[in-house]
DNA sequence: TATTGTCGGTTCATATATTGAACCATTGTT
DNA sequence: AACAATGGTTCAATATATGAACCGACAATA
């Protein structure tokens, strides 16, 4: 690991649960020496990605983050077309939805909205969606490129008892998503939590994303997947449009065989 | 100067004016070695800070930076407080306006708001404020913290004639802004532009940064001064009430005293 | 008030990770 | 077909990162 990715690493302790981390426990966190660290917190001072709160003497992040923001959403404005569609899809669904991006291997969330309909709701706090644990991971290893089912093979992690923790587990859960056009996560991140979930595609041609809904596991009936799966398939084909993109004509035609049928385990290939 | 440092510098490059930019491209911008450069944006897209463009193999900021962003403004939520007091100034004095903090030894743009009233305005697209040459880097060395003089003093780049790049000039500038309660810079920074700027102040009791309107030197006449430090007073007085933060007394004082007088080249400590 | 623990920050010999000239493979141009 | 770009890779030389130990300041504890 190079320097410079382990000064960047440092980066993403910072969270809104966590907004600002003295030296020590920085180290703590990642596990690095002292002086290191501290080198690597000068370097990203100088920058202005973090910044020491003078009054804690703590580190939290700088403004020049806010810069970049900008310049990024200048650059490929993919908040922009998300906003009005995921806003629809929480209300039409009750439950919490999030559209996750893929950048490289890596399956970041872009934005999320919950639904005040329901006492309940799921919580998802993560920045970096594990590839075979949720349901926008499991969608984008399945419509994304082929190099990502080996770095989702790499990291097998268990967070519940039915992660898929074994390489025909992983495979025989993409291939369900390959016959029915949508990401699927059976309390297989969260216990108490169902996903389901749609790629998006940008004027590339490619998997950009997916949007996705995290139901309270207790109350997800067939029913109410109908009625996901439904709004899914609208919010997916909108912020593909805002996005520049369309839905490919085989992920449509999947999508309409699996409205039409009771059955979702068919084998076509 | 650490690798990480050389790593992070990078994403300088990218703006809204330049998006995207290739390997050899920003060797060149860089003027760094190929396969330096190459290593160092490949940590950064291992951290999601840039990422390739599929199309073009060009790079460009990340998705990464908006999650930062967005804990950044939860952390310290700067921008929210600045959006409508901005909006006021620019319509109050039809000019263009923005707002920039402190971090640390630099001064960095923060948001900025044009007015329609005029077809001329003047265009700020900078990053990072020059401390010696334009009306918020002034008035930030001049109430911000004392070694900002030093780090003004080692980088006096004159940017037109009338740019401050001695010792003497700089420290007469700073003087009289000491004197007024306003940044100022008579087109030390671009030709056409004229500067005045009012400094702003958060929680901690200290300098948090600088609220300045740039108008076109040529339309620029002491009434429009007068307009503009009295609506610079009253914006700078909001943010800082939005930051947390009052304006200080004795600035309050130099303000009350610049506004009863004509003569602003009082040589009072 | 002396003691202990923790904090942010610093030092310097050690050795590990960074560097860049030269190289390769592709692509588009002349 | 030769040329000049591009993005990407290799490997010896060496500049750079590293971390144990240390410092002064502060807060809690005894």
């Amino acid at each position: 690991m190079s320097s410079a990715a382990k000064t960047l690493e440092l980066l993403t302790y910072f969270s809104t649960n966590w907004p600002e981390i003295g030296l020590s426990q920085l180290c703590k966190m990642a596990k690095r020496d002292k002086a290191t660290t501290y080198r690597h917190l000068q370097a990203l001072e100088e920058t202005g990605l973090i910044e020491q709160n003078p009054m804690t003497k703590r580190y939290r992040l700088g403004p020049a983050i806010l810069q970049l923001a900008q310049t990024r959403e200048a650059t490929v404005p993919r908040k922009l077309g998300v906003q009005a569609p995921l806003f629809e899809l929480a209300n039409a669904t009750g439950e919490t939805c999030h559209v996750t991006v893929l950048s490289g291997t890596t399956v970041y969330e872009l934005a999320s909205c919950d639904s005040p309909k329901h006492g309940t709701r799921a919580i998802i706090d993560i920045q970096t969606f594990p590839l075979h644990a949720t349901a926008s991971g499991l969608c984008t290893v399945a419509f994304g490129p082929e190099t990502l089912m080996e770095v989702a093979l790499s990291n097998l992690h268990s967070f519940t008892a039915t992660t898929a923790t074994t390489a025909q587990d992983l495979s025989a859960t993409v291939q369900t998503i390959h016959n029915t056009g949508f990401g699927r996560a059976d309390r297989s991140y969260e216990n108490e939590v169902q996903g389901l979930s749609a790629p998006i595609y940008d004027q590339t041609g490619h998997l950009a994303g997916a949007v996705s809904v995290a139901s309270v596991a207790a109350r997800f009936t067939p029913e109410l997947e109908r009625v996901i799966q439904n709004e899914l398939m609208i919010a997916a084909r909108q912020i593909s449009k805002n996005w520049g993109g369309t839905i490919p004509a085989h992920i449509e035609a999947l999508w309409a065989k699996s409205l039409t049928s009771e059955n979702v385990l068919e084998t076509a290939s």
